[in-house]
RNA sequence: GGUGCCAUCGCCAAGUGGUAAGGCCGCAGCCUGCAAAGCUGCUAUCCCCAGUUCAAAUCUGGGUGGCACCUCCA
């Protein structure tokens, strides 16, 4: 397996520190509101690692963390007077909800930072202890990255001397302006932690670096985790000042590959709320079958930065049919298990940094060839079993196909419009066995008219909704 | 301003030194009562210029255009 390191910037062949067990963390969400098709996106490319990873044979600890201290989460508990526990349980039930209408795997460990409290003062008082970070008169306590001649290896970031003054005066506490905070000195009443430096709250960046040394690192390995993964946007400065607590903190490096996937655009341009082109997964999904979304937000490299459109959407909803089509082609037929060039091919191609455009080539031309030779008279009795082994293996790594074919053509329709549209063809049945053409056109219009396709086939009339 | 990424058919998008995958759309055909679905065939020399090489979309240099990050952010 190969897999770009976006610290070497490259990519090299993965080789996980314990020979068949490989630790991911990824970066996830803060609670504070629904989560929109960038988090998906996130979520969706290291679900497909995951999947890929064990796929190869890796046994994978994942865990993904949840934030829920923080200040946006506290602006927002006061404005719908709610308490914040109240918040974060909210919007955390809703990604999980709807990253599932994604398919997307839970992960092994979801830690919260408010779990995770006395592991980040543990964490913050050896940084204290060694000298790397410092108290001020406020109560804060700061990072100090003067004293971390490493700092800044990860993004390879080059600072400034003129922003560097600035931001000295500005801030007379700080040492240097690029030092962040461990622990936030809160003295208007609102929430807070207790802790030795006083009532107050842990630093953002803190609560992956405690959060992985407890859950995920082992003392005799030099890297916290295998792989560190989040959007690219944490590259600077979350990952790099992770980067920098851990190794001032620990004997550990924390990661030994970081990946960092594209961001989702819209029109683009970067989704915000300023710019009110926030697409929320929760109304994607309002229009879309989960599933049709976490193909779309998969079919292109997941470092790449991604350009929403509805058009490309819709030409996903056309690819996904086709796997689904074939699956209903075979729907009944018993699974088997058996080794294929397809497969390897397949998983060969993921594993090449997850090049998912070549992955999907292969899926199609499988298709079309397993179609071809369907079409043609004769039993196929391996060709059936073959195919539908494929299929299954797309579904366990690509999570794509995993529905009944039948339900996923019909999703959205109601039962009675079920009752109706099947009443309808088999009027229509009745006309064609006739030869009355223009009856049997005229009841086709009329099922058209619900917004679903209908196709004859030697099993019988199918439709499927547009 | 600093740092980095990218530019391949009408659209989406692989390939990164050996002569351009795949999908959508379009056209022609098979199948069909007609459709739909499925299948077959057709459709690009890779932003521009110069260079390296037996050989470049792929490497180097220079343009042009687009994007991202620079301490809120997946």
């Amino acid at each position: 397996m190969k897999i770009y390191d976006s610290q070497q910037k490259t990519k090299r062949e993965f080789i996980p520190q314990e020979k068949n067990n490989v630790t991911l963390y990824v970066c996830g969400p803060t609670v504070y509101d629904d989560a929109h098709l960038g988090h998906a996106k996130s979520a969706l490319v290291f679900d497909l690692l995951c999947r890929v990873l064990r796929a190869n044979g890796y046994e994978v600890t994942y865990a993904r963390n949840i934030t829920d201290i923080d200040d946006k989460i506290i602006k927002k508990a006061q404005q719908e007077n709610k308490s914040i526990k109240e918040i974060t349980e909210f919007y955390a039930d809703a990604y999980n909800k709807e990253m599932s209408k994604l398919g997307v795997i839970r992960p092994d460990i979801e830690p919260k930072a408010t779990e995770s409290l006395d592991a980040m003062i543990e964490f913050i008082q050896k940084l204290i202890d060694a000298n790397h970070a410092y108290k001020t008169e406020d109560g804060d306590v700061y990072f100090d990255t003067s004293s971390d001649n490493e700092y800044l290896s990860l993004s390879k970031r080059v600072q400034e001397e003129d922003d560097k003054k600035q931001r000295v005066e500005s801030s007379l506490q700080k040492r240097n302006s690029a030092d962040f905070a461990l622990w936030k000195s809160v003295k208007d009443g609102s929430v807070t932690f207790d802790s030795p430096y006083g009532k107050g709250r842990p630093g953002w960046h803190l609560e992956c670096s405690a959060m992985i040394e407890k859950h995920l690192a082992k003392p005799e390995f030099k890297f916290s985790v295998d792989i560190h993964g989040g959007g690219a946007d944490l590259l600077f400065p979350h990952h790099e000042n992770e980067a920098a607590q851990t190794r001032c903190a620990t004997d550990h490096t924390l990661a030994a590959y970081w990946m960092h996937n594209g961001f989702v655009n819209i029109d683009g341009e970067k989704m915000s709320k300023s710019l009110g082109n926030s697409f929320f997964l929760k109304d994607a999904l309002r229009e879309y079958d989960g599933e049709v979304l976490r193909f779309y937000l998969l079919s292109t490299h997941y470092r790449s930065n991604f350009n929403f459109s509805t058009v490309d959407l819709e030409l996903s909803k056309k690819r996904l049919d086709k796997v689904y089509r074939l699956k209903k082609r075979l729907f009944g037929l018993s699974e088997a298990n058996d080794a294929s060039e397809f497969k390897d091919a397949l998983l060969e191609a993921l594993s090449d940094d997850m090049n998912i455009s070549l992955a999907l080539s292969l899926i199609e031309e499988m298709i079309s060839s397993a179609n071809e030779r369907l079409d043609c008279a004769g039993k196929h009795k391996e060709l059936k079993k073959e195919t539908i082994s494929n299929l299954a293996f797309i579904e366990d790594v690509l999570g794509f196909g995993v529905k009944n074919p039948y339900e996923y053509f019909q999703s959205g329709v109601d039962a009675a419009t079920k009752e109706k549209l099947s009443e309808l063809i088999s009027k229509r049945d009745v006309a064609k066995k006739e030869k009355d053409f223009a009856t049997s056109d005229k009841l086709r219009d009329e099922i058209l008219a619900f917004g679903v396709n209908i196709m004859d086939t030697p099993q019988g009339t199918f439709w499927e909704k547009i």
